[in-house]
DNA sequence: CATACCGGGAATTGCG
DNA sequence: GCGCAATTCCCGGTAT
């Protein structure tokens, strides 16, 4: 039989098709991912807009429930409390790690930071956030954030002109996923404010197709390739691994570039 | 032992 | 044609 991956895959080729078959709306839990075509649309319309006025997506955000919420949680969590390492979200409740997903968009008071999270950049939608601020500004991720190696050279991305339209990068793609509520079960902060977040286990495929899509790739795009390309970035400095499962840090700069980008644009 | 992640070399592709 | 930013392949290493 096919997994839900393989099965996903199948729907977003044949999509389309008006049919929303048996699945999607009677078995949920059949697959807890993401519906691509779902999010595909959604980004599209929303992609660059600057429209925090009203909250169209809502729509979207009611099918994406179906597929997303439930309990796929159990997994991303279980490492979380081996030790509590930079971020111990889940510090006393068992099964409460959900952090990132379910409580989002279930509770009707979200919409506060949905708005954040849209226009104001910083967001502080993390695991972290409400629980505790406090023993945070200790991460020994890499070997320091000073030390500025050599990227002050004469690498800063000047706002540039950018005539024409400039090939959105990779770390920019993963920055707009992580201002989106609705792809919060792809990809989550784990802390905002440093910049760190993680992807998950279950559904970081479908956030590595959607990239592969937005650049036209011949090949389906996967996590491992996916990956390759953010291995990429620990050279150039715009993100660098965190020793923690499928999580990472953006560069204080690229942070900064990105946040800045959002505000401005 | 099996599977998932991680890392990086190296060739190739697309684009400006 | 050049260089950048991936993309694709692949394979060894580590962790669970």
């Amino acid at each position: 039989m096919l997994t839900g991956l393989e099965t996903m895959a199948y729907v977003t080729e044949i999509k389309l098709s008006g049919s929303r078959g048996p699945w999607s709306g009677s078995a949920p839990s059949s697959f807890p991912e993401v519906d691509l075509e779902v999010i595909e649309e959604y980004l599209q319309e929303h992609s660059q807009e600057v429209q925090p006025a009203h909250t169209p997506m809502m729509a979207v955000e009611q099918q994406m429930q179906i597929h997303t919420h439930r309990d796929s949680t159990s997994m991303e969590n279980r490492w979380s409390d081996q030790h509590a390492y930079e971020w111990h979200y889940v510090s006393h409740t068992p099964n409460k790690d959900e952090l990132v997903l379910n409580p989002a968009w279930t509770s009707p008071h979200d919409n506060q930071w949905e708005h954040i999270a849209y226009y104001t950049t910083p967001v502080y939608i993390d695991s972290d956030s409400q629980s505790s601020s406090s023993q945070y500004q200790d991460y020994q991720d890499s070997p320091s954030p000073s030390s500025d190696r050599e990227d002050r050279k004469h690498r800063n991305v000047p706002l540039s002109p950018l005539s024409g339209k400039r090939k959105e990068r990779l770390f920019q793609f993963l920055f707009e996923m992580l201002q989106t509520p609705s792809m919060r079960s792809c990809i989550w902060w784990v802390q905002s404010s440093s910049g760190t977040f993680q992807f998950s286990s279950q559904n970081k495929e479908s956030l590595a197709q959607l990239w592969g899509r937005r650049k036209g790739n011949r090949k389906t795009m996967t996590y491992q390739k996916m990956a390759r390309a953010l291995r990429n970035y620990s050279r150039t400095g715009e993100i660098h691994k965190v020793k923690r499962k499928l999580t990472y840090r953006f560069d204080e700069k690229t942070l900064r570039g990105l946040q800045g980008d959002s505000n401005t644009l």
